[in-house]
DNA sequence: CATAGATGGTACGGATTTGAACAACTCTGC
DNA sequence: GCAGAGTTGTTCAAATCCGTACCATCTATG
């Protein structure tokens, strides 16, 4: 089935190079926009951002590392820069104390309301626009299905 | 157009966060496959990739960091590493005495031997095997564009 | 030729990231 | 209760990355 002695075919290689291509560019693009208009990194921006999607605003350093997918002493630097910036805040947890809330504060709310139109122009410049929408659909499905089983391991 | 004002429809955010976590759980592998299999990161396995791709299995440093979609100075910082491994050499440039050559090394295309097994297999059974042969051209062509679209700034 | 402007590569300071080690706390089974 | 195993977050040093400034060389133009 996954023959690794052969080179893959041309189709195969094709579309391997584009998704590494395009993921490189992308997040470039994205990097750039949010620093412009912000002052934000990518990971600080993706912390804030859950932290608002979140209950209450918070969400324990754990489960916040989790979803952004970094590791825990990145996660512990970048809310630290954070924090500095004003834009989250950390208060220890009742029930359990080894855990730590981060929450967003309203000048964090404030950043993110700041950077967002920018962020989606480029997400739709970028990435959206270019795809018809049967190619968004089958787009987010085999993707949805390639990040699943990866992260099943 | 690009409707900057209104989140993202469900298909499209689905497509988009689909993209990012696929793409960050995809490097995390290769990452962990190359360094595992050779010692290499995945900036100098690419390096090392382009440059036995080469004419005389060399490139002039710009050249080989735009294909490779890195910074002048990190590029000298990979080829500065790879050179102390030994899997790679700086020759002078005759013609252009401003250039430097990036040449593969017998010990570097050694390396890239003892790797990309590997590496294929990790590229099949994340990416390429997680989808049909339609899907396969529809993403090779989609992402094409967009990369192009991108690169053209 | 002379010279201004581009180009190629490096140096360097500061920021970020990594991975292992650690301390504090919780949970489990006995 | 309690030893041992697992979890949570931080710390630390080393590795990597970024952006700017810089020097050397080339090129075009008068």
């Amino acid at each position: 089935m996954t023959d690794d002695g052969r080179p893959l075919e041309p189709a195969q290689l094709r579309a391997w190079m584009a998704f590494v291509s395009a993921s490189h560019l992308i997040d470039h693009e994205v990097e750039r926009q949010l620093k412009r208009d912000g002052g934000l990194s990518h990971p600080e921006f993706e912390v804030l951002l859950r932290l608002r999607g979140a209950e209450g605003n918070r969400m324990r350093m754990s489960d916040l590392a989790r979803e952004v997918m970094i590791s825990k002493s990145r996660l512990t630097y970048q809310v630290t820069q954070l924090e500095r910036a004003g834009l989250v805040r950390r208060t220890g947890c009742e029930s359990d104390r080894r855990s730590i809330w981060a929450e967003l504060t309203p000048e964090g709310s404030a950043a993110l309301d700041k950077v967002r139109p920018g962020h989606r122009r480029v997400v739709r410049e970028a990435l959206i626009d270019m795809l018809s929408a049967e190619e968004l659909a089958l787009f987010g499905d085999a993707l949805t299905r390639v990040a699943d089983r990866l992260r099943a391991r």
